[in-house]
DNA sequence: AACTTACCTGACCAAATGGTCAATTCTTGC
DNA sequence: GCAAGAATTGACCATTTGGTCAGGTAAGTT
């Protein structure tokens, strides 16, 4: 006999199966709503199951909130095990970089759940930011003045380029619809514009470390600008 | 006889004060919950002022919250008009990049409002990002692309970088408590910590421009980086 | 086949929500 | 000081919301 937990994750097969797909519907309506502004109702719909199942499932709308965020909590530190310590710089920046767009092309609703959960001040997560997320902060940080320190790269203000780097990558999934409104994409933002967001964002990180030659300037009639 | 009409700004004393005090806590309100999830209640609540005064005032949740975001769409339009044409660029950028770090540190607000409008989807706000702000980006892109072309500054990809420059400036209005969980700032960011991420960003920025010369690394043990 | 447990869901409920309204008080121009 | 419009608000209402529950069906075990 298998030990089901009532609000836990069970193992029975239908169960594991509903809940991924509650889960699924869930991200959803939360990215879109936030947690006061989303309805149970309108997850089940999203889900095509009726209310009382999701009830079944998780109980409260908090708890499935929490599962849901829980859940993307763990998505994002799986993403952060990334930069280590001795590799070459550029080449650890930029594969950070096309990891982190990869999630927010293929992940934004789990991008957009987490934005809110910041914007309404993070009641539920700030353990986590105070947490985990800091001391991984820290600890990349810390790699990243090593590098100064080697000479392997100019100096920087680690910290805050690691939170840009963020803010640069995220943006393209939490607002992508100011973006593709400005750039006149009618049916949202394509691979290739993410393609080019990735470049540029490489670029501005590569050249902030002194790590990409900067290209001759169309007339060469100044002096070079750089050390 | 003064003309006051019944959903406009009518110049009546108590009615203009009345308007902008419950317009200011449903900023905080909108801000925290998005519209779905703000209710007329804590509105009022905030305002201190009994529902009933909100809807005579304003009628609809609906109108209220259009009317808010229509003033944070002329506070954002009117930071707008800042950079010109034939300005020297690495002075134009930092300016503009303070201008809106000034911003994000005192209207945190409504740069949140306008978040979780994006988030989902900008129902209410497409026109205006199909239309000024996308008007405004490709006049600023042409003068960035005119400056790259007499050679002030090293090409980049104009577009990107302005959408960057918000990605950046924003994110500290946004979710300001990631990194004040981060930092450690347990009272929240202060003015040193805005200063800083300014010069941050000034950094990456002009140094992606080629406009910043590039400190020397620690150990000149290598060759120059930059052409 | 019998039995146990997981799963399902229509019907229901109390509380919260956006909005209305009529009665009352306050301002203001004359 | 007084009439007319502006401002105020407690009481009320229809709808929506999160959540419950009883009575059922499907699935697995022996």
């Amino acid at each position: 006999m298998q030990d089901i937990s009532t609000d836990g994750n069970g193992q029975g097969r239908i169960r594991q199966e509903n809940e991924k797909r509650i889960m699924k519907a869930a991200e959803k309506v939360f990215a879109q709503n936030g947690f006061r502004g989303a309805t149970t109702a309108s997850i089940a719909e999203e889900a095509g199951l009726p209310k009382a199942n999701i009830h079944y499932y998780f109980g409260t709308k908090a708890k499935l909130y929490r599962a849901v965020v829980d859940d993307i909590v763990a998505l994002w530190l799986s993403s952060f095990r990334e930069i280590t310590a001795n590799d070459d710089p550029a080449s650890t920046l930029a594969d950070y970089i096309r990891a982190k767009m990869d999630l927010s092309r293929t992940r934004p609703e789990a991008s957009r759940v987490f934005a809110n959960e910041l914007i309404r001040g993070a009641p539920r997560i700030k353990p986590y930011l105070e947490g985990d997320l800091k001391d991984w902060v820290e600890s990349k940080a810390a790699i990243l003045d090593m590098w100064v320190e080697q000479g392997k790269m100019a100096p920087v203000d680690s910290k805050r380029l690691i939170f840009h780097i963020w803010a640069m990558t995220q943006t393209w999934a939490d607002f992508e619809v100011q973006w593709a409104s400005v750039l006149g994409r009618q049916d949202g933002l394509q691979d290739a514009d993410f393609d080019k967001a990735t470049d540029a964002i490489i670029s501005t990180v590569l050249r902030t470390c002194g790590l990409l030659p900067l290209p001759s300037r169309r007339h060469a009639t100044e002096m070079p600008l750089t050390v």
